[in-house]
DNA sequence: TATTGACCTGGAGTTGCTCCAGTTTGTTAC
DNA sequence: GTAACAAACTGGAGCAACTCCAGGTCAATA
């Protein structure tokens, strides 16, 4: 498939794809013969990961990281399985410290909401 | 109180107060006769609704916004109360999004942090 | 009073996109 | 077959939201 359909599957922008071949953040993909981009299920898999990665606030430079090891071989340099492992622990702090930034600030505008609803008179 | 002492307590950085302040996020911070700001415990409650908001997506068009209706008077203009809350509602909404996508990210870590565990063989 | 540290300002640098100009290629309509 | 329009390409500028730095003032301590 070409990048457009690619986008919507994975909810990132085109131009988000493109830069994200530029930053070496994705797998090599393939040119047609007039040089547009061709996207398969893998590509667009991978490319959800980094959406979802990236949406909860992994830094580029981590993300890219997370690529190399996955794309560049398991079996290239050994101890990369625990890398990837680690990288993942490290993320999944990350989302417990977003989800209680999330419910503070939920609670602050339940406040403020009940607040200034009830001050319409 | 001083610059570091604000930071701390509203857990953004002496640099992102300044940022804000001269950005027009701030009510207005008196300084010392030596030209330093004095913040007191109103405008820090005012720092932590700001990282409040910040950390949890709110554009800082938006903040600067709410900043303007919260502090240039709920009397100024007729209907800022009512735009105060919509706002409010607003960033709720977004709120929701964000938790779909950290449990969206959640799933995904945890299927693979248990499959690259048990691959440590 | 000399040093150390917190503060100041203005401006450059960074991250992570997003948009734009100019060009080429694919598709549909005549 | 060609005109017109969409979708793709590249390189580079622009933008949001900080973050860091140089060069200088002020103050607490020894």
């Amino acid at each position: 498939m070409r990048i457009q359909e690619a986008a919507e599957r994975s909810q990132l922008s085109v131009d988000t794809i493109r830069f994200y071949e530029k930053a070496g953040m994705l797998p090599r993909i393939p040119r047609d013969k007039s040089g547009w981009r061709s996207f398969d299920a893998d590509s667009v898999d991978w490319l959800v990961t980094l959406e979802r990665l990236r949406s909860t606030g992994m830094p580029l430079k981590e993300v890219r990281r997370f690529a190399a090891l996955v794309h560049e071989g398991a079996a290239a340099s050994p101890g990369a399985a625990a890398e990837r492992l680690e990288m993942l622990r490290r993320h999944s702090k990350r989302l417990t410290k977003r989800r209680d930034e999330l419910d503070a600030c939920e609670a602050y505008l339940a406040r403020k909401i009940s607040i200034y609803s009830n001050m319409k008179d």
